[in-house]
DNA sequence: GGGCTGACTGACG
DNA sequence: ACGTCAGCCAGCC
């Protein structure tokens, strides 16, 4: 397995319950800048101890193509979703390991 | 090696 | 605020 990838995951499992992150956030996080699209890609082979469903695009929607079962789990961490099925990211977006 | 796809993002109109 | 276009990166024909 890449290492850069077990970075990924090890990231992801730093964010809370009831807080989201951005594919761009967590690739940033990561240093690769404009590798957002690699960390869903990343996530796409989680293990089921990496919490993926705290991770939404960068406009706090879910890009999945039915992501009713990610909605759920974060509805049921506290999470709110707006009329149009986002979320607040100004709200629940996790500032990352390290607030600045 | 060449080309396509996808769990993205920023810039434009 | 929304729809569209182009750029990026890794994986799979």
């Amino acid at each position: 397995m890449n290492k850069h990838f077990e970075s990924v995951y090890a990231l992801v499992r730093q964010v809370p319950a009831g807080k989201v992150a951005s594919y761009g956030q967590i690739a940033r996080w990561l240093g690769w800048e404009r590798g957002a699209r690699t960390v869903g890609w990343a996530l796409r082979s989680a293990p089921a101890d990496v919490p993926w469903h705290r991770v939404v695009n960068g406009r706090g929607g879910i890009s999945l193509f039915d992501g009713t079962e990610q909605r759920l789990r974060l509805e049921a961490e506290g999470v709110d979703f707006d009329a149009l099925g986002r979320i607040n990211l100004e709200d629940y977006g996790f500032d990352g390991p390290v607030t600045l």
